[in-house]
DNA sequence: CTATGGAGTCCTGTTACATCA
DNA sequence: CTTGATGTAACAGGACTCCAT
């Protein structure tokens, strides 16, 4: 039961997403690549047309095998447990509903065979708890492939003895839970940049603070050692070198409009060294 | 070539149930 | 035994793409 939660394959990364899929491209607006986008599809399937080519090939394929079928099970809706919930009859929502109180009695039926005691063929769903071997092999499906094809899904509804629609809800499931750990994760980075980014503005404040007392104390002024944070050149943008002892203040251009010259001078001179 | 509807899948949010302290 | 918290399977609904017509 605890399986997912122990490896749920986390890494905070900088990399844009590949963005293969398709849809939901808003997703991707985090700065982090939230949802593992693995190479499975790209290198089974180059493309998505290809992808929706398997698809189709899976649907033809759908009409002349009864893949669904579990082992003595009634197959009353069995088309049903193929694929998404709006497939059968029409995708107009209000069939879904329809369509999921079927998959429910199938359920029912399902867990009946697998031992379970709950008898009442009620509408209210009853919940099938996965076992360990079915979780463990649907997380080393999806450490390989957060996604299945209509394929893939069969076969493993097939090894695990479970309809398509449990796998698909499944991943579905799955991947929400990835994501939403990322978010946490990303959240806690976030808020360490922030608390970093506020530490580091306090202390250039401060800095700021203390060249300002600087610059009006003359008798300290020529002493002044360069602040250790300001080590980049305001104008080239470079990193400052070690400040030379004696420049005159005359080539910054931020200098121009002072009565005093700029305390920058006294490093930025080391990197623009006047021949 | 374009418009349209069906089919399939995804994501997000929610609900309902199972389990445990 | 009851209860609240937690985890998660299942669901609802909207969005999107592809494809056939």
């Amino acid at each position: 039961m605890m399986v997912e939660k122990e490896d749920l394959g986390l890494s905070l990364s900088l990399s844009f997403p590949d963005n293969n899929n398709k849809k939901n491209t808003q997703l991707n607006l985090s700065p982090f690549n939230l949802i593992q986008k693995t190479s499975w599809t790209d290198s089974l399937f180059p493309s998505d047309r290809n992808i929706e080519t398997c698809r189709v090939e899976t649907r033809t394929f759908l009409k002349g095998i009864d893949v669904n079928r579990l082992p003595a099970m009634g197959d009353a809706d069995e088309e049903a447990g193929v694929s998404s919930p709006n497939s059968t009859i029409s995708s107009v929502s209000g069939n879904k509903r329809t369509e999921r109180e079927a998959n429910n009695c199938d359920q029912e039926e399902h867990e009946m065979e697998r031992g379970s005691d709950e008898e009442d063929g009620e509408t209210s769903r009853k919940k099938l708890r996965l076992s360990k071997d079915q979780s463990a092999i649907l997380e080393e499906s999806f450490k390989e492939h957060n996604t299945l094809n209509p394929k893939q899904k069969l076969a493993l509804a097939k090894r695990l003895g479970l309809r398509p629609r449990q796998v698909e809800v499944w991943f579905q499931n799955r991947r929400a839970r990835t994501k939403l750990k990322q978010t946490e994760v990303d959240c806690e980075f976030l808020k360490r940049c922030c608390e970093n980014l506020t530490e580091e503005n306090r202390r250039l404040q401060k800095e700021v603070q203390e060249l300002r007392a600087l610059k009006l104390s003359p008798q300290f002024y020529m002493q002044m050692t360069p602040p250790t944070t300001l080590t980049m050149c305001p104008s080239c943008e470079r990193v400052a070198g070690p400040p030379s002892s004696s420049s005159g203040p005359t080539s910054t251009p931020m200098g121009q409009a002072q009565p005093r010259p700029m305390p920058f001078n006294l490093w930025a001179n080391a990197l623009h060294p006047r021949s």
